[in-house]
DNA sequence: GCACATCGTTCCACGACTCGGCACGACCAA
DNA sequence: TTGGTCGTGCCGAGTCGTGGAACGATGTGC
């Protein structure tokens, strides 16, 4: 998200927050419920679910009267472009790339001082975990897909990227900025980074960067998994196939290396 | 979009407004455009700006200081439970017919007045045509979705959805409710839905409706393309098809027909 | 190089619009 | 039947959103 913050006005302000209460594991929620969440009267919740809902934005389930986002935001979020070009180009290796595993395969992007996840893919008898990754925000320093992002970033950017204190999500996190350097270091040796139950516990992952035509990294492709599946060893082996796909990802997108 | 229309916020309804004046062929627009196109002054566009930026929903261009939609309703789409199962399950299908066929095909459902895109798959060799139809909102009447959703609807909704004129799209609209009401006998005859011209001058249509497992109608899936080579003949030539898939993609989420 | 036009952004006075408390009828469970 | 909770409606208060004017930045044409 941008660090700028210009006026805001309060009752969209409201509103967004509305829209960014309902999850994949939470799709319907009612006035009094929304009301809790948001320390927000039910008058209020209700006139702004209602003009949520004028606008296609939300829906209510006459059946039981609570409320779920509307199609329209599938209207709006097939008409952001950014990232377009790599989502399709990427889509079907990483779906390859998640049979060929059989863990989850997601594609993420820098935005402010978060990794974003755009696209994710699971494998079918992995459907019952972790779902709805997708828009998910992690703090850049927790996950490998942000260490893979911010690693070849000029020392500017990355400076500013690390000012202020890094949060521990869990004991492992790197919290310490010199160490997340080291870290950065090993990341562009390797050409892939590695997230130890940085983000959550017991969840292991790799990633690779992918970059443009112009050499400029766009965003990384990461396989994520529970631990004791995603062994560091199991993380070493599939090493190679994870930066050849990004590679590959890389180079459809008009990429060339070396002289 | 629903009928109902509840107390609502002005500057939420503005917001929304900005969000939905973005598409596929204007993915970026500036403060000034956005005003005139809105009828609002600029600050007060600045500052819905400024809110919705904040909130990840739009992401000012920094080379060009124009705004586009931001990667955050990627996420909220994808919160999107409505209708997840069927475009879940008809996706392949929908994209085995666009490679069979070689012409569009699209997964629509009913919402109020409308039929709304959800999914639509254009062949590799077709990219070039219509893109930026996923959310479209159609009236029922123009398109032949609408006609595949609405023919088998109890006799007390159809009269509430043609309550009213009906809109002339093209000549070749149908605006007369008793030759729409005749049209529909035939589509429930023969299983399938056709426009001929009705939307766009030169645009084609054929539709079959898919059922869940208690039997309703929840969307209905479309093959459309230019009317020289989706011509009236080929329509009945790839009708059978098109009843199939939307067949399987039925049986796919329980639809059990016939003793 | 300068003038001009247009851009996004900022400021501020003002009142329109949003707020939130309260009450309502509907619904459900005990 | 009673009590609790739900979504919804109303209305007075005043906060917040509005919109006009102006600003600096940028690009263009002469």
């Amino acid at each position: 998200m941008t660090e700028k913050q210009g006026p805001t006005v309060q009752s969209v302000e409201r509103a967004i927050a509305i829209l960014k209460a309902f999850s994949v594991e939470e799709p319907e929620l009612g006035v009094g419920e929304l009301s809790r969440r948001l320390n927000l009267p039910k008058s209020t919740v209700f006139r702004l679910l209602s003009t949520l809902e004028a606008g296609g934005l939300v829906a209510q389930n006459p059946k039981t009267g609570q409320y779920r986002l509307g199609v329209d935001l599938i209207g709006l979020a097939n008409n952001v472009i950014a990232y377009a070009d790599v989502r399709r180009v990427a889509r079907p290796h990483l779906r390859r790339l998640a049979d060929a595993l059989g863990e989850t395969v997601s594609l993420s992007i820098l935005d402010g001082r978060d990794a974003v996840n755009l696209e994710q893919f699971v494998p079918p008898r992995r459907l019952v975990m972790r779902v709805g990754w997708v828009g998910r925000r992690m703090p850049v320093h927790t996950v490998s897909v942000g260490k893979a992002l911010i690693a070849f970033l000029p020392e500017e950017e990355l400076s500013r990227l690390l000012d202020g204190s890094l949060e521990a999500l869990t004991p492992h996190t790197i919290t310490d900025p010199q160490v997340l350097r080291d870290e950065l270091v090993r990341v562009r040796e390797r050409g892939y980074a590695t997230a130890f139950e940085e983000l959550e516990e017991g969840l292991h992952a790799i990633s690779a960067p992918l970059y443009n035509h112009e050499g400029e990294i766009v965003a990384a492709i990461s396989v994520s998994g529970p631990a004791y599946r995603l062994t560091r060893e199991r993380i070493e082996e599939i090493a190679p196939q994870v930066v050849q796909t990004a590679h590959q990802i890389s180079k459809e997108m008009g990429y060339r290396d070396g002289p």
